[in-house]
DNA sequence: ATCGCTGCAAAAATTTTGCAGGTAA
DNA sequence: TTACCTGCAAAATTTTTGCAGCGAT
């Protein structure tokens, strides 16, 4: 699955979620490292959910192993600073979480070249509560994503 | 992860789903072999999503291979008699396309025991085609499931 | 008698882990 | 200095595939 997608938009945030992220490494007592840092660029430059695979092919030149992206991602899931997110072909991807206006969002996929498109949108907060309760679940949440065929692909 | 489900109601319904899927299988140059059949007797027992190992051991006494329980859900999915469901732990899991009320459905899984609960609740239609159309995305579809945790594992 | 299906085994792909040495703080 | 981290290699999982023979229709 290659991902279709557009450069982002500039790095003006990007930079500062970066620096919230390795502060938040340090202050529990974890070291902010070459390929660390090197991994919150990738992901800070490409905002959208990336395979391990993808984010080693996207760092400059060989600057870790692709086990130390494994474990790096998973740290950084565990902290909160990365989201997985499951499109359906088998293979994890991970997106930095941003801001909070970005915080928890969704995807619209292209099922034919993969694009990816950021979907603020969100399921009705008051359904889930009900859904919640009816079924006497707590601390409930989702993963919602969306599939289609993009402009680009359904056109003539 | 162990998915603690229930005993499924009974089994009226139940049969009538595996024999249309027959039926079908059949009028596509499609042979019903003992596998598939067993592998759909599982399916049609277990109503939550179930990942391959899953159905293998739930088969009665090694009826077929593991790359066989691959291979039959493939061609069931690719059919449209079996859906994935991604649960956000690595591993694919598949269920049942039952009668039409039960034919697009989510679930509520348990963050703790993995206790599954089918939700029929949906994203709302509207809003769904709304993305699509600001998006210029066409033949829409979601994924969607809830997290949380079950009576059982939040009791004190 | 086809042609599809299966088991077995091997391979591919994804993810995890052990260990010895290197490094951030 | 002291943990923590990394590379490398090996292993564990999950999924796919080749091939020869069996079997449904």
């Amino acid at each position: 699955m290659n991902s279709g997608h557009r450069p982002c938009c500039g790095g003006h945030q990007h930079t500062e979620d970066i620096s919230a992220a390795t502060d938040r490494l340090r202050s529990r007592d974890h070291r902010i490292t070459g390929p660390r840092r090197a991994i919150l660029e990738v992901l800070g430059k490409h905002r959208h959910p990336m395979t391990n695979k993808e984010i080693l092919a996207a760092l400059a030149k060989q600057e870790c192993d692709l086990a130390t992206v494994y474990r790096s991602i998973h740290l950084l899931q565990k902290m909160g600073l990365v989201q997985r997110y499951d499109f359906g072909d088998g293979t994890a991807r991970f997106e930095l979480v941003m801001d909070k206006a970005h915080r928890h969002h969704h995807h619209l996929v292209c099922t034919s070249c993969s694009k990816v498109v950021e979907i603020t949108d969100c399921f009705p907060e008051e359904l889930e509560q009900t859904i919640a309760a009816r079924n006497g679940f707590k601390s409930i949440s989702h993963r919602l994503e969306f599939f289609g065929l993009c402009p680009d692909c359904h056109a003539v």
